[in-house]
DNA sequence: CAACTGCGAAAAATCGATTTACTCATTTGG
DNA sequence: CCAAATGAGTAAATCGATTTTTCGCAGTTG
């Protein structure tokens, strides 16, 4: 029989024991480096450790503890590229100081947000990456407070009384798309928007108008907000470009702003069904970066989040709070990256070719 | 003192039974729903467990079973759509069943899919859904063989002696996309894939490949293949344009059809290098939908996924396998739906417009 | 030489549940 | 009417670790 049997149990701290002839609580010690054991005693576990193919049970391990060495991390969603990314930096995290991460999915629902921390408490977990659906005032972060949670919160956040709180700096991002657009001339700039209790909504939105006003105190900006689902954004932006406002030839937005990633896709779609190019017939950039955004044609200009250090940061702030970290909670902004791509042109340049609504 | 107060720890179920007046066992069985209780009793605990908001410790609940509620699972990355909605669908399931949903991201590494399953199987988890980096002949698999794990393949997989798998049909919908692309007029097509070594690449060449030559068998089909990493494809795409086969004008193939969402990617960008249109210079065909593919200009041609399906199947079989399921390994296949959209048109079509190379 | 100090390791308590084994009653059957 | 069977509940063992307490023994000190 060459190689171990493996369908039975797999060996306990006691096997260990028994076989290195001391007791499980030196082995113990031994595998969590406490240097108060002899020399000898400590090779005859390591040589059971590796006879038995012996690994400390985490489940086990972290029943005795106060703190569990789990980490809880709930997002919106899963679906997009900035999420994923998310979980993958959360999760790599996580595991280098030796946690386990469980991920879910609030789908964005503020309800199941909450029902998803209670498991995570049950848990005990040691601590949670929170990407609220709207803002830092909603039910899961309530809940985390009423039950003593510690925890950081992270994306549509601005700051918080009792969290650490790290998100993109979506103001000055704003800020410079405001100073790109305007520069390129355009005096008639349309901002839509999804999730309107957002708590970046907000900050997008007035980050890029101050900029602007101060810019070009002439500028018109409209704005298309819709709450979180898709559907209503796109017939309130039929709406807006059908009618009034946005819609006559000569009075028409010679850009738009999207402020969310969805909203970018709402726009591309009803420019599709009106046939407008960009950038000739309309200027386009988006908030969140994507990477498909970048072989097409035109190429989607949009605003990078830097996703690795809001992870980074989230984590570090996490750990601080669960090593015992006091003081006040900070709110932390990361800089964006604003990448201009080819569907931003200037007004009046190109032959505005279609217009028509080709139904 | 309205409300509880929340710093202290959580009540145990040795609280739930002092104030209920009974012991823990008594509890235990009412939270399990034993009815061998009498209704009197159960009425007490029910009261003290919701005077002292217990909660029974998924922890500790699992400590003393054989079989924990967790389940694994393993994704070659987060960062697309498929496995983003993969692993949404998974976590609905499992937590549909009372299991706990671990995730975690392979990064497109066998080695860390090996480690992970390392770290999963001393968590001890019911089972693992496997989406493998190349194939279900990896070390992954290889590990949960050898340690009696019960789990899933998914996606790049094929059929196993040791385990279910459930994949997307990719041989079946890659003949739809032949006899769609050989409908149309086309008898030179390229076909590129990333993942050389994954399960599904096969299935999809071939199933591709044969109807084809079926249906007209003069066609000519190139092929372009790379392991794993985007940048060799780019280089090798690249190459193929500017040289031999696929670079001079009038030989150039009329459509690519890429076997993964990547290669659609690296092929758009290949194609904007050269300034070619889609379909009018070229059509194109990617394996796996995208929400983007349908608003760009031209929307572009997919085979999409059945991920709830999969995720759906691969859940069923999992868990007939942990409530001891016998027999002999199953191998599903899902069946996907092709939705032909502009980026795919007749050859000689259009005006050949491009063609230079626009260094 | 008794008392003291300390080191290293073993024994025992603990974490929070589940499950087994066992104890009383109360019924039922012969 | 007594024995066997059933019902309802509890004490204790268990899961696999960690942590606290206790203990034995060697070497110092007064």
């Amino acid at each position: 029989m060459a190689h171990r049997q493996a369908q039975q149990r797999r060996p306990s701290i006691h096997d260990v024991a028994s076989h290195a002839g001391v007791s499980a609580a030196t082995v113990s010690k031994v595998m969590a480096g406490v240097t108060t054991v002899k020399p000898e005693n400590a090779q005859r576990v390591f040589d059971a450790v590796e006879l038995l193919g012996y690994r400390v049970d985490p489940l086990a391990s972290d029943m005795r503890r106060a703190k569990r060495r789990i980490i809880g991390a709930i997002m919106p969603e899963f679906e997009s590229e900035f999420f994923g990314q998310m979980v993958t930096q959360l999760e790599s995290l996580a595991e280098q100081r030796g946690y386990t991460l469980v991920a879910a999915s609030s789908r964005e629902s503020e309800a199941r947000e909450k029902e998803i921390l209670e498991r995570m408490h049950d848990w005990r977990v040691a601590g949670v990456v929170l990407a609220p659906v709207r803002n830092e005032h909603g039910p899961a972060a309530e809940f985390m407070k009423a039950n003593g949670m510690t925890g950081v919160l992270i994306d549509r956040v601005l700051s918080d009384d009792a969290f650490d709180t790290v998100s993109a700096d979506s103001a000055a991002a704003s800020a410079e798309v405001a100073r790109e657009l305007i520069g390129k001339g355009h005096r008639h700039i349309l901002v839509v928007g999804l999730g309107e209790q957002a708590a970046t909504v907000r900050a997008r939105l007035d980050g890029f108008r101050g900029t602007a006003l101060a810019l070009a105190p002439d500028v018109r900006i409209d704005v298309v907000l819709a709450e979180s689902d898709v559907e209503p954004l796109r017939a309130q932006l039929r709406d807006y470009f059908d009618q009034g406002e946005g819609g006559s030839r000569g009075n028409r937005p010679t850009a738009v702003y999207s402020l969310f990633l969805k909203g970018t896709l709402v726009a591309l779609s009803e420019f599709r069904r009106r046939g407008w190019h960009c950038p000739n017939d309309i200027s386009l950039v988006g908030f969140d970066d994507a990477e498909w955004m970048q072989v097409t044609w035109p190429a989607i200009a949009a605003v990078v989040q830097p996703v690795r250090q809001i992870a980074g940061h989230a984590m570090e702030a996490l750990f601080a709070r669960i090593e015992g970290g006091e003081g006040p909670p900070r709110a932390r902004l990361e800089p964006c990256q604003v990448l201009m791509r080819e569907s931003v042109g200037s007004p009046g340049n190109g032959p505005h070719s279609g217009g028509g609504n080709r139904q």
